[in-house]
DNA sequence: TGGCAAATAATGTATAGACAAATATTCGAT
DNA sequence: ATCGAATATTTGTCTATACATTATTTGCCA
């Protein structure tokens, strides 16, 4: 319990902006009152409120003072699944099935390999991940051999691609874009579904500061599979797999 | 130009970092280097450090140093959209459709409205969202007239509760779970696609605390509609809507 | 009254110094 | 050589003070 001051009056605060005691646009005391409550210099308060200005739970402006935020964005966590961790940790049986491995220039006509691939080659990398020999998804990945020259000797045939990036190579920023669609011909066949069927549709993107690595989009078989975020104290467990019906 | 100092010193090493230049697990300079470095007190230094702590770009230990931190895999940012918001903020009129809305006891049946409630009422407030007058997602949600009172006498007709909640009631802890769906018979109808469209689903539970105060279940039109996570330090536009072809 | 300029109140940044806390390293005793 | 204690290094916290910056308020003047 003998956390630092600027923590305990961060805290503070915190807590009765998150219980409703302080509400949007209410005005909290200036920084020489609350120095005389807590009997500590300014910059103790200063750094206490600097550090609720860059979590976004106050605004403070010059002359004015300091008032609580209105919450816009709610930032939650999103546990980004390692497919094959998740399943194991079910208790099933992973597999990954290649399906397609080629070296090859970009597309030209797709503004997304171009950018990713530089001036080099792309390697492309199709397979299927099955939970107890069911297919659960589908993966059509591109990786830069400019930013990975060694991923061309790599062997993909057992290790899923995505789990070889994450050993090799380290990433500094990536991006997801989320979202629902039906299951064409060719994926519903691989995925053992009807034509049309509902899927969960996962695009990511990866960069080592500007320089991609590599774009992957993931085709979950929408019966078996969601995603978890969350936000707040408690963390449970990351994201979770449906074993198929 | 006229950064300040602290905010030099920061971003200096932010860009190093997001360039690769220092890569994961690489040695930063001590504290004494860096003021000597930039001319600047310990303090200086320290405040530039620490914020860089809380973006998570580096991990300190006394004695043993400062060093570039391993990215988080697993973990990214999901920014959860106020739907209104990110419409208007596309230049689209946003219109909000109520269909029900009741005040009633929780049904003994349905585990998670007698979770929710408590040994209170609940309003259910399902109610359609447009973009430029095109449906664009169907929301069913329930909220806790034990957590929120004030709701019972809130004007929902144009606001959707949503918006209302969130201007109202702060919460401490958020879960969501993402998944695709195909719309049922009547779903589709409402968002005028063909019954059994992909559609990607947003069920979120709130608390404050121990009390749950409401829960919601979004689906959107698969083609109109994603999500967005992201991890890293260039913090884009949130989530984002598309719009209907 | 209206508009512009000065005063003022609040936050923002920075300093030098001091001590606390934690932990890697060194050194000593077994 | 091994374990444990002492030491040194590095970060963490806090203070008291000073001046800069900025937005609000006041007040003067037309």
């Amino acid at each position: 319990m003998k956390k630092p001051m600027h923590e305990r009056i961060r805290s503070d605060f915190e807590a009765r902006i998150l219980a409703g005691e302080l509400a949007p646009g209410d005005r909290l005391p200036i920084e020489q009152e609350l120095m005389q409550h807590y009997g500590c210099a300014r910059m103790t308060v200063n750094k206490a409120l600097s550090a609720l200005v860059a979590a976004g739970l106050i605004d403070r402006r010059k002359k004015a003072g300091t008032f609580v935020a209105r919450p816009r964005v709610h930032s939650m966590v999103l546990d980004v699944p390692d497919i094959a961790a998740q399943v194991r940790e079910r208790g099933q049986v992973y597999t990954y099935m290649p399906i397609v491995r080629s070296l090859r220039r970009p597309d030209a006509a797709r503004i997304e390999e171009t950018t990713l691939a530089g001036n080099g080659a792309l390697l492309q990398v199709d397979g299927l991940h099955l939970a107890d020999a069911v297919p659960l998804a589908l993966e059509h990945r591109l990786v830069s051999t400019n930013a990975v020259p060694e991923i061309a000797d790599a062997d993909l045939r057992d290790v899923p691609p995505g789990s070889w990036l994450l050993q090799h190579v380290p990433w500094t920023e990536a991006e997801n874009r989320i979202s629902a669609v039906a299951a064409s011909e060719e994926e519903a066949r691989l995925l053992a579904i009807p034509t049309g069927a509902a899927c969960l549709c996962v695009e990511r993107r990866t960069w080592r500061g500007r320089e991609g690595i590599t774009n992957v989009r993931q085709v979950f078989r929408g019966d078996s599979y969601f995603l978890l975020a969350h936000f707040g104290s408690t963390t449970p467990s990351g994201g979770a797999a449906v074993p198929p019906a």
